[in-house]
RNA sequence: GUCGCGGUAGCUCAAUUGGAUAGAGCAGUUGCCUUCUAAGCAACCGGUUAUGGGUUCGAUUCCCAUUCGCGACGCCA
């Protein structure tokens, strides 16, 4: 029996104990309580009923359990142990031991549902760094995709980048004035040697010419209107500019795959990390002919030369969809961008994962597609995500106050082998854990103040915690794997009965499980499945700290040569507490893949 | 100015969507390695949940006001 059914039987039991008293309510809530001694579930109903039937809390939950026992069937019977009233009105229920012990040895899996979902996360733009907000969005994403493969629907990861637009054209702007400056020639074979160098370094100058042409935006007039008519061109791909413009497209986009792959993202059957790319310099095509289309029948109106959707008359802000020099502005190709992924993949549900900058933009814009397409709008669904702030404020690649993820990850790969000597490719994925775990672990949308030192945390609630608790479970196995020994605790019956605290505050969390996956998938929140392992983690090393699974006592040791990892033959093993510990490395360890952290042998 | 989001321990964050005694980590103090990995464990310290009212059996959570911070508010994404 799974937790799911489980809490079913217990809630229709409930339900139907509740009709007796000739109420009907619409729903029964059924929570685990904080509080350990407060049980394995508990209901409110009867507090909620107080009021409408007139009648002390108390007494309704009394006669509420009066019923249970009356109305009992036998699979009841079988899962309950124990059912309390309490203070205010509280009903209480325990789990038979036998019961919470099937539900955590059990491997749930979530059935296939073949729902289709698409989830776009990540976006970097082409020419411009990828920093630790593009991380964050990623991390996020993937975890959020990999969240809704679990529960058994077919998912597909799309990645969305700006290959048009005013930063290209600034970028591009950067890039001609530089080229110039070095030497004459043809420009292109100016860029071209670069390929020399890094492609680290060549995105880095990339970067700095985005620097140099946003700056100039807006210091220099002249250098204004360059740039503008600049964007003009790169969308009308003027061959002037073309080549050297595939260049530095290709480059972006190649440093990006880099990046997705050092993450842990999954190559595809595309060769590439993400199922589906979609670019503004196409979406831009569909997204201008939709408009145009619907500026006929009315839904958008022509005003002082530009094309807007007038987000007044529904309460929202009125926005430029294409502007007065006829390109489409980011919300057109949105509009675009819509219809192509459902050509691709017809989802039922389709997930854009941004950051809350653009919520109330998202707003306009959904509002704009239910006009034109309320079945997209239906299936759409936008997850803003905080922002990545430094402690000094935003971050601006114009100023070059930038973090880079590249940077970042390398910077705690470092601190990582300073502080701990390890290995150079253990060091790699401590310190991916550690900075994926410390973006994951708090709510989504709330902004995330990064301060290096202090926000990428080694001990604690962390990454390298969860990593260095699944290798203190695994190293128990090998060590019994290699050994022969005696199980203690064979009688299956008697386990159940005997389990310390510890022991049994281990298994009431590990039987969560699949509950945690479900809520954290539903609500788009991983940080409640970062909160559970974490839970689970540190259960499991006070467990392991005050109980030995392998007996000490019984360790026989060669006199002359007490090496560590000698043969423990004849040492005794608690079979409860192995199966504990087998299972705890199981659920960390699956846990750990939804939030692609990296799993290392030995820390 | 209008709209949206937020304010929880010195710092960074939780709190099962209205539940029981508001919890962690970091920082600080103090113990614990000849015993399955000390990136660990235990203990202490730390709170008028921004402020004031309201709704009810019950409020960090919902409503109103005040205040502070961030974002958006017609041609960037």
């Amino acid at each position: 029996m799974s937790v799911f059914e489980l809490k079913e039987k217990i809630t229709s039991a409930i339900f139907k104990a509740v009709k007796e008293h000739g109420v009907s309510v619409d729903q029964i809530v059924l929570d685990h309580p904080e509080v350990e001694s407060f049980g394995d579930y508990s209901c409110n109903i009867a507090m909620r009923l107080s009021k409408q039937l007139k009648k002390n809390p108390i007494e309704i939950a009394n006669t509420v359990k009066d019923s249970l026992y009356r109305l009992q069937t036998t699979d009841y019977r079988l899962i309950i142990d124990k059912v309390d009233v309490v203070k205010p009105g509280f009903i209480n229920f325990w789990i038979k031991k036998e019961f919470l012990w099937k539900m955590a040895v059990e491997n749930y899996e979530f059935p296939k549902t073949g729902r289709k979902i698409m989830v776009e996360f990540t976006d970097p733009n082409p020419f411009k760094e990828f920093h630790i907000g593009h991380l964050y969005s990623n991390t996020v994403g993937e975890t959020l995709a990999r969240l809704h493969e679990i529960l058994g629907h077919e998912v597909r990861r799309a990645c969305y980048q700006g290959d048009v637009g005013m930063h290209v054209s600034k970028s591009i702007w950067g890039i001609l004035l530089s080229c110039h400056s070095r030497e004459g020639g043809n420009l292109c074979n100016n860029l071209l040697k670069l390929e020399k160098q890094s492609l680290e370094e060549r995105i880095k100058f990339l970067g700095e010419c985005y620097a140099l042409g946003a700056a100039k935006y807006e210091e220099d007039e002249k250098a204004k209107e360059e740039i503008n008519a600049l964007n003009k061109k790169i969308y009308e791909h003027d061959k002037d500019i073309e080549e050297l413009y595939q260049v530095g497209r290709t480059w972006s986009l190649l440093y990006f795959e880099k990046i997705y792959e050092r993450l842990g993202m999954k190559l595809k059957e595309n060769g590439k990390c993400f199922d589906y790319y979609y670019f503004e310099s196409a979406a831009s095509e569909k997204g201008l002919k939709i408009v145009n289309e619907y500026l006929e029948r009315g839904i958008f109106e022509k005003s002082e030369g530009a094309v807007i959707f007038p987000g007044k008359k529904y309460g929202l802000h009125t926005l430029v969809f294409i502007n007065s020099a006829g390109l489409p502005t980011y919300e057109a190709k949105e509009l675009g961008l819509a219809p192509a992924k459902y050509e691709d993949f017809s989802y039922d549900l389709s997930v854009i994962v941004t950051g809350n900058e653009i919520n109330e933009y998202f707003k306009v814009l959904m509002k704009a597609l239910s006009l034109i397409s309320p079945e997209l709008e239906k299936k759409t669904v936008h997850i803003g995500h905080g922002m990545v702030r430094l402690p000094e404020g935003k971050m601006s690649s114009r100023t070059g106050k930038v973090i880079t993820g590249e940077w970042l990850l390398d910077e705690v790969k470092k601190k990582v082998k300073e502080n701990y000597k390890s290995d150079n490719e253990t060091s790699e994925k401590i310190g991916v854990a550690a900075v994926k775990y410390a973006l994951l672990k708090s709510g989504i949308g709330h902004d995330v103040i990064f301060d290096f030192g202090k926000s990428i945390s080694l001990e604690g609630n962390s990454g390298p915690y969860l990593q260095y608790t699944l290798v203190r479970t695994m190293s128990v196995l090998t060590k019994i794997r290699n050994t022969k020994y005696e199980i203690r605790n064979k009688d299956l019956n008697s386990k159940f009965q005997i389990l310390n605290s510890e022991e049994l505050s281990l298994l009431r969390t590990l039987y969560k499980f699949p509950e945690v996956i479900k809520s954290a998938a539903d609500n788009y929140a991983p940080n409640l499945l970062c909160n559970y392992l974490y839970d689970l983690a540190q259960k499991f090393n006070l467990f392991y700290g005050k109980h030995r699974i392998i007996d000490r006592e019984k360790v026989e040791r060669p006199a002359r040569n007490p090496a560590p990892n000698t043969s423990y033959s004849g040492a005794r093993i608690n079979e409860t507490r192995l199966f504990l510990t087998v299972k705890t490395g199981e659920v960390l360890k699956k846990g750990m893949e939804i939030l692609n952290l990296p799993v290392v042998d030995k820390m």
